[in-house]
DNA sequence: TGCTGTAGTTACCAAAAAGTTCCTATGGAG
DNA sequence: CTCCATAGGAACTTTTTGGTAACTACAGCA
């Protein structure tokens, strides 16, 4: 009954694992967005999985939601405190994918990426 | 024809995500380590989990696999210098995961870590 | 009146990931 | 001779994850 982890990475990849999350939480770093700018950022991913991704990292407590009482709907969602203590990974995570995606184009295989982050990665303190 | 990533982050997710690499690789940050060693180390993976993800890892430059000419076999994984570029990130990882589950066990939640990850931070330079 | 944009839900289906079980080979221990 | 430990493979099933399409509500606009 009692939930058992074996190790760290375990509770952090159920947080921020799957297709899409770490995804989502990549573009929440700069901004609070709406969901059409969530989603017109992340051309590939649905409605639903969309809606369905950030219930999930709401409930995990890493995303505010914030809905506006209007029509039509607006809702924002930003990163909550415990989303923000994930900022250096996720830097991390993303440039690290650049510099591989790099190395594999430079060993000549045909890759693109298409939005660089322009992230400083910060101190580690 | 071209592979295309929109962000970063999917090519790193690419690499280590999925339920059981990144716990591969966690282990493999201290030691290079035989097949059995790993099993013993990950009690609920399968052989046939352990073997195909670490192939996967290996066709992605991320470890090395050393096999002994000899019977009963014998066969060893190392992280590449691929591999080794991932250590920060793994033991951040790892942190932040500890570190949730000591919040959410402040909180009232039953939850256990078995393995507390002893590795100090190195500094990012 | 009928169309648009918004955020979301639902039922259903497909694909990917993970798990189970049984199989291989062989030197050495007893 | 039999069994063990080792690393892995193959066939198959189950579970999880992701995707599709159709639907809601309502203000604003022409």
């Amino acid at each position: 009954m009692t939930k058992t982890y074996n190790i760290g990475v375990e509770a952090t990849m159920e947080v921020i694992g799957g297709k899409w999350k770490s995804i989502i939480l990549c573009h929440l770093r700069h901004d609070t967005m709406r969901t059409g700018e969530l989603r017109r950022a992340i051309p590939q991913i649905t409605q639903k999985m969309l809606t369905q991704q950030l219930r999930e990292l709401e409930s995990d407590g890493i995303v505010c939601r914030h809905v506006y009482n209007q029509v039509p709907p607006k809702v924002e969602y930003s990163l909550s405190e415990r989303g923000e203590s994930l900022n250096l990974i996720l830097n991390k995570l993303c440039k690290w994918g650049e510099q591989q995606i790099d190395d594999r184009r430079a060993n000549g295989e045909e890759i693109t990426l298409l939005h660089r982050d322009d992230v400083k990665l910060q101190s580690t303190k």
